[in-house]
DNA sequence: CGTTAGCCCTGCTGGC
DNA sequence: TGCCAGCAGGGCTAAC
């Protein structure tokens, strides 16, 4: 599922691509994608515009355009953004087709249909932008904010680390992955961690993404990159779906459970 | 205000 | 072997 080293992937590999192109057409074949507006509405502030530049902002990715508009997409649980050509358009869960004035084809694909395509004009673009937390790898996201996120927060630290209102871009995987590096548990009030573990889990949640990008992000089940490849970070997770498994620090049973109503692993021993 | 439960959606898994 | 309930989950809304 696309977190932000998936989409930080998708986005490097993209940008060259896009860059300086026209859109020429922008074919919405699932109208649910750019609900609550209308298809016809995204598509007519996006067709004949240039792309000036592609951004991200948490799990979001932004294509800027030259009227000084945003499309935004987002690719949820099973979105997938695939560079392609006319001959080898994959018409499977196609949702999106994006074609640029060099020939070039952006196709947005979604299993589970919970992906999203949004325009935002200039002056709707700060106020939209404005809900979001700190960028994680942003030297702004330092222990010092991180303890103010935790301070006084009763509820348990995964959730607080994956409110894209208080740090942006930090998914289950991740959550997951960086707890056990800080050796914290889950269900730990975040008000009751203490500094060192604060400072802890801000420089693991920082490695753990970095190390994610190099390798092109996680792929458990429909993640792939813009030329369909998968990632490569799944081979190295030392909890995040190993149920039963043996942690890899102290051989003690990976054990599975529900945190913020959401799927989370945990070594019993290596974190407390 | 802070927090949580439910909804959206579809392919896969596990139990019988 | 075949069927189907249940599960997965990001972000939004409604409810407490």
């Amino acid at each position: 599922m696309p977190e932000l080293p998936e989409v930080e992937t998708i986005r490097r590999q993209l940008a060259p691509l896009v860059k300086g192109r026209r859109i020429v057409t922008f074919d919405v074949l699932d109208r649910r994608l750019t609900e609550p507006r209308a298809t016809e509405e995204v598509g007519k502030h996006t067709v004949g515009k240039v792309i000036t530049g592609l951004g991200r902002r948490g799990k979001y990715l932004r294509f800027e355009l030259d009227d000084g508009g945003t499309l935004v997409l987002h690719l949820r649980m099973t979105g997938r953004l695939i560079w392609t050509s006319p001959e080898k358009i994959d018409e499977e869960h196609l949702r999106l087709l994006i074609r640029l004035d060099d020939g070039g084809l952006l196709a947005f694909h979604d299993m589970r249909r919970f992906g999203t395509a949004a325009y935002l004009g200039q002056s709707e673009a700060e106020e939209y932008w404005r809900r979001f937390g700190l960028e994680p790898l942003d030297r702004r996201f330092n222990s010092t904010a991180l303890g103010k996120i935790c301070q006084g927060r009763k509820r348990p630290i995964k959730p607080t680390i994956m409110d894209q209102a208080l740090i942006a871009g930090i998914g289950n995987i991740y959550a997951d992955e960086s707890l056990f590096r800080a050796g914290i548990n889950p269900v730990r009030a975040a008000g009751d961690l203490e500094h060192e573990e604060v400072t802890a889990l801000c420089s693991e949640i920082k490695d753990t993404l970095r190390e994610a990008i190099k390798l092109h992000g996680s792929s458990i089940d429909t993640y792939a990159d813009t030329s369909g490849q998968r990632g490569g970070f799944q081979e190295t997770f030392r909890v995040h779906r190993r149920e039963g498994m043996p942690c890899p620090q102290c051989d003690s049973t990976i054990l599975k459970t529900k945190v913020g109503g959401r799927g989370t692993y945990f070594c019993p021993d290596c974190q407390s």
